[in-house]
DNA sequence: TGTTTTTCCGGAAACGTTTCCGGTAGCGTG
DNA sequence: CACGCTACCGGAAACGTTTCCGGAAAAACA
């Protein structure tokens, strides 16, 4: 049978000749023990090859020192995700590694249902704290996490409220992408969006069409086009776009990831960006660089972005449970201007 | 003071009226409680909302139920690594999950040292088992692990072996690249790679200076090009191509991306990729598909990887150190045509 | 010097679970 | 009826750590 573990705290006692309960404090760094203490029971950990057990110390403070950004890697699969994701994680862990947290990604696969998966992660505590990504416009895992306690921030925002989060300015981008379009004299101005539930598109949806009325353009239904968030979906939209009865002059893509295949159709047809039909992206991606004519978008830093979920993690964690305020923020985008939004032609 | 647990096996065992002992192995459904009681304790379970401390569990049994896939950040961000975590996380999950085993994505973040992060995670126990993603050539990690007997897949070979692993077949892709080429009257034959240490590198590079000589083609370090794996790189690639003395009329990416850069550097430079410069790539991958003409590449089932990498690890647990026979297996990719390869001009 | 405070350390009880070991009841068998 | 066997179950000891509590020595103070 093997040693369940190498080296454990009674081991270290005795090697030291003093009782657990020193040897504890020693390495945890508390004030009631003698630096020369310290020093030298660290000295010996280090040289017998000591590391604290996390299932020892987890049972015995309740804690997991463990930070898991729970994520549908289907979501991620869509091409545009993942290195959204990853780019946030790195600035999350930037912040929470000197504190002392773990970060763990929660791949929740795309076998799998989101909210159970969650839930059955919660229960075991795999993690101090969570942060959901993917939020839905109405979404049964906030109110499980909220009932259970647990802190947690939400990377996007629900319809309901009540807890914390940070967002991607969405509405701020449908209504510049309207405005500056409507600027350029586009009146006809289709919308490409995707049919996932997740709360963005109803949120951009929301201010498209609202930022249409504000302009005194009237909302059609039909100028509101849903495909999936691929290539291919993008290909279709051109597809759609240029069959409408009375073609749009104009579209803004919700989804990076559809200018692709639109630029593609939109070649086929023998048509160009800007000049045949303005564009506007939704968030800058380096495979963009591709596109010609470069494509008009939006920019935030997501390691920046990521960094300060970190911080409101740290500050969840910290009131831990207690009704403290909440923190609900919305990350402005920058447009960035590319040759992609010409004015209508006719 | 807020309650460690809302319900412990204890409540549920009072509540039944039975031992913990009992419940204990109703829960783990062992075969000495009977169906009756089984279905009690689990119904009554439920109903409280009973759900074992992994903690707990964890300390009693030495064991998390747990497999990490570690992998730096930075690699990902670097453009390449785009899908290809994601989906092979994927088809990982989709074999560890019925076996009740969850996994969890180790970000190495971009700031810490790659060896201690995977050290101190070891250390702390916090997985089972362990798949390690990106291999260098000499791997400090590998030898930890099997010192320390903890069971792990390389995603990736080193020079050393003495391990199991699952490895793309670089090796066959230049060849098989190096050959088209020849076969199509190129003598040229640069090689676009990138200075990264990882193991792919030097394999894929040793590959095509072999094949090279194989057709009695002199290898010419002047046309190995390493540029950073990124868009930027591409450009610059292209940059140096066409600035060597003697330029070469083909050139083989080690790295997907560069194309992106390379495209568009031979575009400003007034070339056409298939009838200036051959150019064959490495992986497909979506996002290429803006290529026009359509990239030379090769293909392979991420899903599918990821799935036998799932097995490879339940293989290594099985065998827990006992000394078995090693499953070390390169998956071969296959050559998706395009038109960015044609034959020479001159 | 006597008293109080501070500094530092040891003993022991948790944390929630699994599992070994033993024990009782019921059953079949001769 | 006596015996053994099986099917279930309970008690209690782990697993490795932290932390409460108290105590001894040393330091500070009068």
């Amino acid at each position: 049978m093997v040693r369940r573990q190498a080296v454990g705290i009674r081991d270290l006692a005795r090697e030291l000749g003093m009782s657990i309960s020193t040897v504890s404090r020693a390495m945890n760094a508390r004030p009631d023990v003698s630096p020369e203490t310290q020093r030298l029971v660290r000295e010996t950990a280090e040289r017998l090859g000591y590391t604290p057990n996390q299932s020892g110390r987890s049972l015995r403070q309740g804690t997991t020192d463990t930070v898991a950004l729970v994520m549908p890697t289907h979501t991620a699969r869509t091409e545009s995700g993942e290195t959204f994701f990853l780019n946030v994680s790195d600035g999350l862990q930037e912040v929470l590694s000197p504190r002392g947290l773990n970060l763990v990604i929660l791949p929740c696969g795309s076998a799998e249902q989101p909210d159970e998966f969650l839930f059955k992660a919660v229960d075991r505590h795999l993690a101090d704290a969570i942060v959901l990504a993917d939020t839905q416009r109405v979404d049964r895992r906030i109110d499980y996490l909220i009932e259970k306690k647990v802190p947690f921030v939400g990377l996007g925002r629900t319809e309901a409220g009540g807890y914390s989060w940070l967002d991607l300015d969405f509405e701020g981008v449908a209504a510049q992408s309207v405005d500056r379009l409507v600027g350029l004299g586009h009146r006809r101005i289709a919308l490409g969006t995707t049919d996932r539930t997740v709360n963005n598109t109803f949120l951009f949806l929301d201010s498209y069409r609202a930022s249409l009325e504000r302009h005194g353009i009237g909302y059609d239904p039909e100028l509101v086009i849903r495909v999936p968030d691929t290539r291919q979906g993008g290909y279709h939209l051109a597809a759609r776009l240029l069959a409408a009865p009375h073609r749009p002059t104009a579209v803004i893509l919700e989804q990076e990831t559809l200018a692709i295949g639109l630029y593609r159709a939109l070649a086929d047809a023998g048509l160009t960006p800007g000049r045949d039909l303005a564009v506007i992206g939704f968030r800058e991606n380096p495979v963009l660089d591709l596109l010609t004519p470069s494509l008009t978008c939006f920019r935030v830093s997501l390691t920046n972005y990521g960094r300060r979920l970190g911080h409101l993690v740290l500050a969840e964690m910290a009131r831990a449970g207690s009704a403290g305020p909440l923190t609900q923020e919305v990350w402005p985008m920058e447009l960035v201007s590319g040759d992609s939004d010409g004015a209508p032609l006719g």
